[in-house]
DNA sequence: CTTATATACATAATAAAATTAGGTATAAAA
DNA sequence: TTTTATACCTAATTTTATTATGTATATAAG
């Protein structure tokens, strides 16, 4: 996952969470775009590192999936479980303090830790 | 390696690299009690991560080593060769981008890309 | 009408990176 | 004398992502 130039890996899980946390309801192709669109092109999801992020994220009990056709096309779409919602908020919470650590190593001016 | 709660992986090598940027000469065990320090405890470095991901930096021709004896202990000091310099500036600056817009979408009201 | 691009899902083999779980050894403090 | 701190290290496993494919429909371009 993440940036062209492979950096930042282990958060894809989180952002995932964090997608569906604001957007209700999204499908995966769907994911890819927005962290596109969102990122200026910076981190680009494969989708070989999302699809399997998903299943596993299913497996576990966080995410819900209801497959429709739209326009022909499959569509499966994914939601937060109520264990969903409450991990989203913990590893959000724990990786934007993570970040925040790393970028006190990396430039302790600008940072407020 | 980083964090007890299993968070951001694939940066250690950029934080080495970067401790070593501002100190000029450390060896393995200093750095994971500096890192530790800098971070309040919040990022805690293995050195089961870090003696591997330091071999690999010598490798690859970015750190050099000395040996010295301290206090009867043995002390295995890393610096940045002339590429190793080169590599530290891309590295971080790379990671601070990738950082930068992870938390654009973790919390898109408190950061400003 | 046919080819290319976008949409939309997916997996298998491999590689990279960190974790878990050890191991050696000296110095200093309890 | 036992524990804690210092200081190095590796092997086996797990986790996560990459590389390389594969299927299939819809739409736009030539």
């Amino acid at each position: 996952m993440v940036n062209d130039n492979k950096v930042i890996k282990g958060s894809l899980t989180t952002i995932i969470l964090k997608l569906l946390e604001d957007n209700g309801r999204m499908y995966g192709y769907e994911m890819t775009k927005a962290v596109k669109e969102r990122t200026n092109d910076s981190i680009n999801i494969t989708e070989a590192a999302l699809y399997p992020a998903l299943h596993k994220l299913v497996e576990e009990g966080l995410l819900t999936t209801e497959t429709e056709i739209v326009n022909g096309r499959l569509r499966k779409y994914y939601s937060l479980t109520k264990e969903g919602k409450k991990e989203t908020k913990a590893k959000v919470d724990a990786l934007t303090s993570a970040l925040e650590s790393i970028q006190f190593i990396l430039n302790p001016k600008l940072s407020n830790g």
